[in-house]
DNA sequence: GGCTTTATTATGTCTAGACATATTATCGCC
DNA sequence: GGCGATAATATGTCTAGACATAATAAAGCC
């Protein structure tokens, strides 16, 4: 492994560690020069590779700082729901259908068997009625402060976007009929196509939390916009 | 802007062109050194920049190679269809429904009005049957081959993805029930939610092509991996 | 011819500097 | 205190080399 990939590999640990958090400066590339023992090219190197990996921001005279996270990258932009909702529609709140606290049982497959959990779901709202529905589990062996979150005040896709750095996320973009529950919620009626978005976050090799997202197939699409860098 | 980025550019500008097709050998770094009357690190800095975006690939001695275009990138991976369904169900092929050309009557928004248009519509049949139905409009002024190719042996989505270098690409993923017309083609009921997937390709600023695929939604999802660089 | 070994060559990575540039902090002035 | 000029500093970009590495082409051998 070259020197600028162990020292990327480093700070990457460091920040999904949670040991360097959001707004963090970490150390001046002179003093990553001196602490490696390699060339100030060298240093740059690994740290251009991460600003454009989006885990951190570098500013003359300032210094570089981890990155705030946020679900998006430049080629497929999948921004926080309430934003979104909010521009598209002009308004936005959430709304809490439950919040309780269990365990994985093993049927699921999306945390290992025994995983404290918390289960919470809502509805996303826009100023037009509801949007969209979602339903979540945040691990508590990842994230033990998603217990004490009170997420009628802050919807959890906004609080774990401010709480919590990811390293890696998987997405399954699938069209599916409203079921007679979720048609309910949605005020729509059952069959209805929409669009289920389903996504896996980790953070340094641990799920930390799985959400699927119905959303209203006549209301919401995605868009992806490939520009590979500077085209 | 620097000298690297300047490099760049001229590289991508003679790929998007097409006077440097896919798999032609581009100049050497020397050759670019004295070219540009720079250090080897300036044009390897600006060559590496262009693997990552997957313009290029780089063997050693061999020299550096001009990449064959595919519908990927790193973290959002939509291949050739044909390749996708094979995977999925074990066999494909392509039947071709209708065939004509045209000009964009300026109705659509997708090209210039007038532009002359090859118009295609298929299905994409998998080892079970029906798998998504297309419907695709190619520029002729983008693309003049693509008025003697023959579809009913290459899929549109095979010819262009080995013939036509694309810069840009934007998708748009929604989901809708299956129309009438639709649903007869592939053998579903009226109204079944379906994946719908546009996507509109541009080379060097000029739209080239727009495509409208419906997949059953029982039989298809999109997945889409985020793991930034090395992560 | 077919095979292995060797030399060649283009890229991959690195060094130890240099100068440019953006931004911040500080100093002096009013 | 508020404001503008100035100095300090971290990053951005570049140079002219160096050695490592992988892949190819050539040479030699059976």
């Amino acid at each position: 492994m070259s020197i600028a990939a162990r020292i990327k590999t480093d700070v990457e640990a460091r920040i999904a560690s949670g040991e360097w958090p959001p707004g963090y400066r970490i150390p001046f590339e002179h003093e990553l020069v001196s602490h490696y023992g390699c060339a100030r090219a060298t240093v740059g190197k690994a740290l251009t590779g991460l600003v454009r990996s989006g885990l951190i921001v570098r500013r003359r005279k300032a210094g570089t700082f981890v990155a705030y996270p946020h679900v998006h990258s430049a080629v497929l932009d999948i921004p926080d729901i309430g934003k979104a909702i909010a521009e598209r529609t002009g308004g936005y709140h959430f709304a809490l259908l439950s919040s309780d606290i269990g365990s994985d049982d093993g049927t699921t497959g999306n945390f290992s068997p025994g995983t404290p959990l918390r289960h919470v779901t809502g509805i996303h709202h826009g100023a037009d009625g509801p949007f969209a529905h979602e339903d979540r589990l945040i691990s508590l062996s990842a994230v033990p402060e998603a217990g004490e979150a009170d997420f009628a005040v802050c919807s959890p896709s906004a609080w774990l976007l401010e709480s919590v750095p990811w390293t890696q996320a998987r997405h399954k973009i699938s069209a599916v009929g409203a079921s007679v529950d979720i048609a309910a919620h949605l005020a729509i009626p059952r069959g209805t196509p929409c669009l289920l978005v389903e996504r896996w976050t980790w953070r340094a090799g641990a799920a930390v939390t799985y959400v699927c997202q119905t959303f209203r197939g006549d209301r919401f699409d995605l868009v992806a916009t490939f520009a590979p860098e500077g085209r």
